[in-house]
DNA sequence: CTGAAAGCGCTTACAG
DNA sequence: CTGAAAGCGCTTACAG
């Protein structure tokens, strides 16, 4: 039990004192009600229950354990198509073991200043959804064990904190197999940059599927662009006037293969009919294009889900098995992509 | 200042003493580095601090100041095309103020719980996006006094309660005003249901402008579906398809735009040259459609930065001027719409 | 069912 | 700069 003194904040100084005044009982009494011990009257008890509600009483251990029931997760910025998925997942996720969750940026709080906070919360911990953690952060959350969970990093993090990702490689690969296996064989690429760890996993998952099908890399049908809509726009209507256009694009991300839907219609191209597309992603907007798009989806809420679940085993003391987790990516169709056209 | 007793979460119970023993220095030397007083040689306020971080102490004066530094987001749920936007106002618009936001839905707790973890946890307030308020929880936040805002309900809320929503009604009336601007004289609405505030706001500024043009209203075109994608597909085949097919079709939102738009792909109509499409919202998707949607602007973010802000004034006891805000929208013109085909 | 009294952990004015 | 001692607010074993 907390006992307030003569701090800065004050609020509760002497306060079950004087409730105990105010309903003419001793002060033995009023604690015994404020711990919920069964030796009070039950028309004592009412009384001091009401003035404790008055006074805004706060139990102390209300207090400290709703302050250990909570995480922060951090992101990088609230924005972008998948943000809030990971968001619901984690918040579903906290929700069910009674967690609060501290939803916050780095706009305005650096992960330091977010591990102190998470510190001064007595929070259980922190999910980190940003892309690049540096070094001295990283340094801190191991010596001070700090429990961390990352959330699809771009670079690869210390082996000593815990990650958790989607299998891009093998996503892609699925998704370029499939391509092939309706007839394919004139495939683009809108890929992503290649310092993320992401893009390139895509990109490589990309190459792998045509080679087993014995299908030479062209550079010319590959473009990489940042995960958005303008630039694969760009990108795309640069591929598809080409000399050798391709009959099937493969983006990315769902902002890609929007700016691909786009450039097609652009130059009169009829999707599926005269071009294939398919996305990588599966965010809401997916279902939502003009024609519904076929693409890999990532699991975003479960990604959140887990990354929830492994923070709070950390933080009671039991480690994951593996630092590094990746979730399956999973084929959705729909129709943005059919065999080419004869000839 | 906390004293730690012999509670149920004694983890810090004698703490500041074993320090002492440990450190070799009395408790009084421990108690004043705590309180950061100055007279305290440096080396030994470097050894207790030292130890402090290592036994774990948190100042109670953090975690109380840090607990008063948060508020509540509860959503209905976290989904949907525009919730991100409002979190992001609110986790920003806090931010600034160094406030952490505790994000939540309604799925595991209800409102009446919600309510009690605010007082539990010492935050500062509620911000409530749900579209209903039941009545009992309405007279809970009045008489326990709570602060509390709501954003964008569907129903009218108490008037003691603070709300904030946007200008649903001339937004709507602007854009079929810009598609009447344009030349278009048969103008279809995929309207939201009637039971909804917002959605009957639209509507009836969709009359609104009609009527001032001196045109009539037509029931067969004008559907009612949720603020859904493929509700709004199938209302659109059946509007475009029927006996006087309109030049243009103002949607209710986002998602029934992106239906309509599918709807015209799939009866061979081309958008902007053959359809007019206008949107409501505005969310991300509406700039990476195919083509890109001209639409009414609802200021999400904006939404929630105010209702941070009048939350926290709130809090402070300076209940806001008015309790019902509304924020303009804007109209965002791109390539959906356009003049209607001659003859 | 109630409260006087002893005790706990921490804080602080004060002596050195 | 340090600590012995008095004090604070609360808790609890115990007497009635």
């Amino acid at each position: 039990m907390t006992v307030q003194g003569k701090g800065q904040l004050d609020a509760q100084y002497g306060l079950l004192t004087s409730i105990a005044q105010e309903a003419g009982v001793s002060l033995s009494t009023v604690s015994k009600v404020v711990h919920r011990r069964r030796d009070v009257g039950a028309k004592t008890r009412t009384r001091v229950e009401e003035l404790l509600v008055q006074y805004g009483y706060v139990r102390s251990w209300d207090r400290e354990s709703a302050a250990s029931r909570q995480i922060i997760a951090v992101f990088r910025d609230l924005s972008g198509p998948y943000t809030l998925e990971v968001v619901r997942g984690i918040v579903d996720a906290a929700g069910e073991l009674d967690v609060d969750v501290v939803t916050g940026t780095t706009s305005r709080r650096s992960i330091g200043q977010w591990l102190e906070e998470c510190v001064a919360l007595g929070a259980a911990g922190l999910i980190i959804v940003i892309s690049m953690l540096a070094e001295d952060d990283q340094r801190r959350i191991v010596e001070q064990r700090l429990p961390v969970v990352l959330v699809d990093p771009l670079s690869a993090p210390s082996a000593d904190i815990p990650s958790i990702g989607v299998t891009n490689w093998s996503g892609a690969r699925e998704a370029v197999q499939h391509l092939l296996g309706l007839g394919h064989t004139r495939i683009a690429m809108v890929a992503g940059r290649s310092h993320s760890l992401a893009g390139a996993a895509r990109l490589h998952g990309y190459r792998a599927a045509l080679e087993e099908a014995g299908i030479g890399y062209d550079p010319a049908i590959v473009g990489s662009t940042d995960f958005d809509y303008d630039e694969a726009l760009a990108a795309g209507l640069r591929i598809l006037r080409g000399e050798r256009p391709p009959t099937a694009v493969f983006a990315a991300s769902d902002a890609q293969a929007l700016g691909v839907l786009e450039a097609a219609r652009q130059l009169g191209l009829r999707v599926p009919d005269e071009l294939a597309v398919m996305s990588f992603d599966d965010t809401l907007v997916a279902a939502m294009a003009s024609p519904p798009l076929s693409a890999v989806r990532q699991p975003f809420e479960e990604l959140g889900r887990e990354a929830t679940r492994v923070l709070l085993s950390v933080a009671e003391g039991r480690p994951p098995a593996s630092p590094r987790i990746e979730l399956a990516t999973e084929l959705v169709l729909r129709a943005s992509t059919s065999a080419p056209p004869r000839g």
